[in-house]
DNA sequence: TCCCGAAGTTCGATTTAAATG
DNA sequence: GCATTTAAATCGAACTTCGGG
């Protein structure tokens, strides 16, 4: 309550307060160009009332004519899993920079909910779109839906190659040649295993990565040694499904010396599961994850993983939205990007050489 | 570009489009109480033209006249710390069924991003803050930088008294006794602690559960077992920190036989140092923690802790929130309220009885 | 013409008051 | 007075145009 008729201080209060027009008082406050021609007492004056009264310039007013929100929607699929939040902190985090806010939006994983969303942020003008898409369901038809919008939009985790949506991703190819490469070197033959959802690209990428891997080193992937983890959307699931399928490896009884797992909460379910047949790691198994999430540094042992360069993911989407406004503001045209980011293999505790 | 002029389509558009005015097509599409003499087919008519044009209502231009940003500024102290997701889980859930949309500021431990934010947020007119305090500094400044400000406000974690701010926090005493009662019946006598950082206040609620507790049952607490975490601001620095105490508390060669840490992070660290050091947990010392934040149950052995109810504390924020601006539409006051909610014990295996 | 400042219009919606039959 | 519809004012800021010294 900042002044008698009890609501926000106006660019109106000001004007009165200081004894000059609005106009005066928007130029000098502003900046704007014809504020080089207003004597500095004037705008002495005019700070001193803005100060005074509290003055906050009303963002939501001033993009009914800017038509620039300095907004943008950031919609998660899932805020709870461990992957998102380094890259929120990388959108936030450049989004500052460019004096951006991010509006929330967490999809659960459940497209009407992502629907409802996209609906409530259109209403609300963000001027872009930065899509997490961390766990499942890049799907074909949610595309389609953002393809319609007129606002640009960056999707970070899934490889996309629509001509309208930009996207952001990591190798997943060749971080599966590296985690191959690197124990192959270490001597492992026999390899097991745990590949992420047959639905997800990722997985099928890489696999790819392993199979080209494996076929030029002339190595043999036993089939029985392969396990797929089942298509389900719940994160959480994944660190189950691990120590589940890893169980169901073991009762196979077929040797290995090494277990590759899609992501980083498999390879945790994986090392509980080991833990739990008193196999001892990397002693008697190696063990690889994928992403290199905040717990995987915390486990014990910890975890050698690939690291995906989560935070830089997310300030790349934004630089991304940020280049694309500069384009439509200059009227050039924006050619989608297509980013893909190098993963790293980072090793710790849980990969040794056979014995 | 929906519409000729390459804008977005307005409500104008869809009252040439009807035929009727936008007086009309206003009250039909928000079916305002003058809707009820407006004839069926007019209706009909207006509510096709809507959908044909695919107008969708400009919240911001909306905001202008309502003074209804529907929006509230989220601000967290640091997103990347596991404690947070939960909390922002809940806030996002009970905004979403409240038709609110959060916009997220991340303040990162520093003073002057918080500073930042407020005043960023506040100039967008956002309708209620909610303050995720996890780590630190609920400091007496800020407080008072917030109190200023005439929107209802809620700080989550921080067991604070103010007039005008509304809080919800667990109740650090109850769940530091829930601990030591554990242990105690357990048969643990000669128990180590890693208090938490002297300015936090939770660090000292809890401790004065555990003095409470030991008074209570002529437990002595042998001031040569009682460590403190340094002031740090990092959250990743209390695994480091309990690491390094409990290596220390280790190097004392005093017997214990229980550890409890500060939080589940301090306790994760502590893990670690005791597996490097060859102590077996829970066979020889037993480990607990505070929060119960995701990495604890993933853990090996899975760590025993006390719960935050996180997701609820995320939900009661918002509903005191909501209270608040319904309170302020019908002119009522509106006295601060301060949740206190009920911390849990969570057993799984870092804890057993003596041997 | 150059400075300085103000009046008036605009953005997209809601709302009040009023005009029709 | 009633049902139906609408013109005009309004919200807060920015921008265009105009006038006086």
């Amino acid at each position: 309550m900042n002044n008698a008729k009890g609501s926000a201080v106006t660019i109106r209060d000001v004007a009165r307060e200081s004894g000059f027009s609005v106009t005066t008082v928007s130029i000098v406050l502003n900046d704007a160009p014809l504020a080089r021609y207003i004597p500095p007492q004037t705008k002495r004056c005019i700070e001193k009332a803005a100060r005074d009264l509290g003055y906050r310039p009303n963002q939501l007013a001033r993009y009914l004519r800017s038509k620039k929100s300095q907004t943008v929607g950031v919609m998660v699929f899932d805020i709870t899993d461990p992957f998102c939040t380094p890259i929120l902190r990388g959108i936030e985090n450049s989004l500052y920079q460019a004096s951006y806010l991010p509006v929330l939006a967490d999809a659960h994983n459940e497209r009407s909910r992502f629907e409802r969303y996209l609906e409530m942020l259109l209403e609300r003008r963000v001027e872009g779109l930065i899509v997490v898409a961390n766990w499942l369901l890049v799907d074909i038809n949610l595309l389609a839906d953002l393809e319609k919008r007129s606002i640009p939009t960056v999707v970070i985790g899934g490889e996309i190659q629509t001509e309208s949506i930009n996207s952001v991703a990591v190798d997943n190819e060749t971080g599966a040649r590296l985690i191959l490469d690197y124990l192959y070197s270490l001597g492992h033959r026999k390899i097991a295993f745990l590949r992420g959802p047959k639905r997800l690209s990722s997985s099928g990428k890489r696999w790819t990565g392993v199979r080209a891997f494996a076929h030029s080193m002339g190595l043999r992937l036993d089939p029985k040694l392969v396990l797929h983890l089942p298509d389900s959307l719940d994160p959480n699931s994944s660190f189950e499904a691990g120590y589940e399928l890893t169980e169901e490896l073991l009762n196979r009884r077929r040797a290995f010396t090494a277990l590759v797992a899609y992501d980083d909460m498999t390879a945790l379910g994986a090392l509980r599961a080991l833990a739990k047949a008193r196999v001892r790691v990397p002693a008697q198994c190696s063990v690889v994850g994928f992403d290199d999430v905040a717990p995987a540094a915390l486990s014990l042992p910890s975890l050698t993983t690939i690291r995906q360069p989560m935070e830089t993911m997310g300030s790349a989407a934004v630089s991304i939205f940020v280049d694309s406004i500069k384009a439509s503001l200059q009227k050039r045209e924006f050619a989608a990007v297509h980013r893909k980011v190098a993963p790293e293999l980072v090793v710790r505790e849980s990969t040794g050489a056979p014995s």
